[in-house]
DNA sequence: GACAGGTGTCAGAGAATTCTGTCACGTGAT
DNA sequence: ATCACGTGACAGAATTCTCTGACACCTGTC
């Protein structure tokens, strides 16, 4: 199987966001650092900053803090070759290890 | 090529949510009505109604009004077959006909 | 020291989503 | 007529997500 279903939902979550969904283009033909990534999308740095992360969380990015020639300190962040294959069976399937925060989830028939 | 970047973030929007994610896992093992599936998945009628409209937006299930025996109309959902192969290049792919609507939404198709 | 360019984080406003009420309509059985 | 069971739709609260502004830190150069 792919992925427990809470990696799956955290997954679609990231992705399910205009800004996230261009991030991950990008970065897929060429890893970035922050700020630069910032002015070629047109958004601020803490806004950008916040949805880097919430992909890291969800595993889709990774970054990775480097020093330039000039001492600065730049971070970036390339796309984790992810493949997620989405169909009405596979979401089934990982349904069944979602995490209940409702009630006990039992074997319902 | 699959479909274009407006209803790939249509369709991640509408599975982005534990509940739908569960109510496509439901329906894609055995179609079934409104009622009986809110009592299922535990949640009430005018909340369900909403998500399953949200997800027959996105085209991942379709719904149809039928009359039982006894002369009831439901309105029975059922999964539509969709298959959606996520990767960092097929995101790549998607961005470039996503429709920028940052504001007065224009020259659309 | 002042500046430029990189990093990250915080509080709070604004907007969208989620959820709960309650209501109305239709049909068949009691 | 009343009840049970199916449908749909409407306001409004509660929650979450999105976004902006201002702040602090580090390093190398003028």
């Amino acid at each position: 199987m792919d992925v427990t279903g809470d990696d799956l939902l955290k997954m679609l979550t990231a992705l399910s966001n205009q800004h996230r969904l261009r991030i991950v283009g990008l970065l897929s033909v060429e890893r970035d650092y922050v700020s630069r990534l910032a002015g070629r999308l047109g958004m601020s740095r803490p806004l950008l900053h916040m949805h880097l992360a919430r992909l890291e969380a969800a595993g889709l990015i990774e970054g990775s803090l480097e020093l330039s020639a000039d001492g600065k300190a730049m971070k970036f962040f390339e796309v984790t070759p992810f493949a997620l294959h989405l169909t009405p069976e596979s979401v089934a399937e990982a349904v069944k290890t979602l995490s209940d925060d409702r009630r006990g989830d039992g074997d319902e028939k």
